[in-house]
DNA sequence: TGGGCAGATGAGAACTCTCTCATCCGGCTC
DNA sequence: GAGCCGGATGAGAGAGTTCTCATCTGCCCA
């Protein structure tokens, strides 16, 4: 249950798409054609389908409908143009489980990839994660460390959830970057660093290990 | 798959969630204390159970111990007190399957309840309301009108929500007041007209018609 | 026809959030 | 030990959001 076809064109976006799901143990095959990605989601290989909409040679929802024309009952996430709602729509329509609009998060994506490959889908969605002493709701956004509650903006949020799920792991100032803020921000900012500080300030200091050169760390628990 | 037992001990919370829960449908029966909820929810009476933590005579928390001590699976959405994630984290180790934390707009509350009844909760989730022209995308925040996309700001959408949700519908201030900005609002405010305006602003004024002496209602389509 | 009242509207205060920029600090290297 | 460089920090600009308040408008009824 870890083998996922992404059908992409756009080097950068198929790129970045592809390293996050190896890093997260996913095994991830990329095309970059509407008749490939047919061909390849026909073959039974794989247990989702991440799909752009705006493929060449057949687009994704020509993809997709004949897809599902085929019988086919494999779980499709598409990318849809930014703010295009009508293509979400349509997408939806036309049997898509899932969709995200571009440009989006990586964790985004990938919490949606494993909500649709979840063997029970009855099972409650994990929606608080802890870490030791540190807590964040990821419905309410709202954090606690020893009980005290916190609150959190958005982005600080969305980089505490990355920490907290790679725990103990060395994250580079990019891999933040792209993960919290997505694909295409200028990475030569340094608003990594800020909201690292921003993070200490609220959970606490002992939490983020700076590790010169490479990038910060969210120590392990005992 | 309807019947609805609502545990809370505070009076204007459950007047407000149970006649919410009348209007979308739903068949709700309120108790007060823990007792009184362990017995009811045992009696094999309800599909769902949303259980205030702060229960007199037995706590929350020791209603869903026993009941789940008893191998009950009925579905429990537990109300936590504001801000406490510890009460959270509590409630979903201790077996319920959801949780709301005070205070909480009522259409959170009900699609909430909505998931955990959905007859095949594999079915994608409803996550792009239309009506007529109108399209809304839960997920992003994003409405369309004939195609051409909106940004709303939160209270805009859930205010727009709420609309699209009861088409047809002459809303009266108050309602709207409960529904999108919480049960604790000062109901002496015109937030909710200032934010009408917004509305017709940004979807067009066509969709919003004003009953005088009543409230608002969204056109139905023809 | 005039007054009153419900609703519409404009303006702006307070606040939050995000990000940039300039400067400071301290460890590492030579 | 000096200088450099990565990182820490403080400050603040700019944008967006939410809500209040005062005023305007126009419908409805006496």
């Amino acid at each position: 249950m870890n083998r996922i076809l992404v059908a992409e064109d756009e080097d950068r976006i198929a790129s970045f798409v592809s390293k996050g799901l190896r890093a997260a143990g996913f095994t991830p095959t990329v095309v970059d054609d509407g008749v490939s990605a047919l061909d390849y989601a026909s073959s039974g290989e794989f247990d989702l389908l991440v799909l752009d909409i705006g493929l060449p040679g057949l687009d994704g929802f020509e993809v997709l409908k004949r897809l599902r024309a085929n019988r086919s009952t494999l779980p499709v996430i598409i990318l849809t143009a930014r703010q295009s709602i009508t293509d979400t729509v349509a997408g939806l329509e036309g049997g898509a489980d899932d969709y995200m609009s571009k440009p989006f998060r990586f964790e985004e994506l990938l919490a949606r990839i494993r909500l649709r490959l979840r063997e029970d889908p009855r099972e409650p969605e994990l929606t608080v994660l802890t870490h030791g002493a540190l807590a964040l709701d990821l419905r309410s956004r709202r954090a606690a460390v020893e009980g005290r509650t916190v609150e959190l903006s958005a982005r600080e949020f969305a980089l505490a959830e990355t920490f907290v799920r790679h725990p103990g792991q060395v994250l580079s100032r990019e891999q933040l970057l792209s993960h919290v803020w997505g694909y295409d921000f200028d990475p030569g900012s340094n608003v990594v660093d800020v909201y690292v500080r921003y993070l200490r300030k609220k959970l606490g200091v002992q939490w983020f290990e700076t590790v010169r050169g490479m990038g910060y760390r969210l120590v392990e628990v005992a």
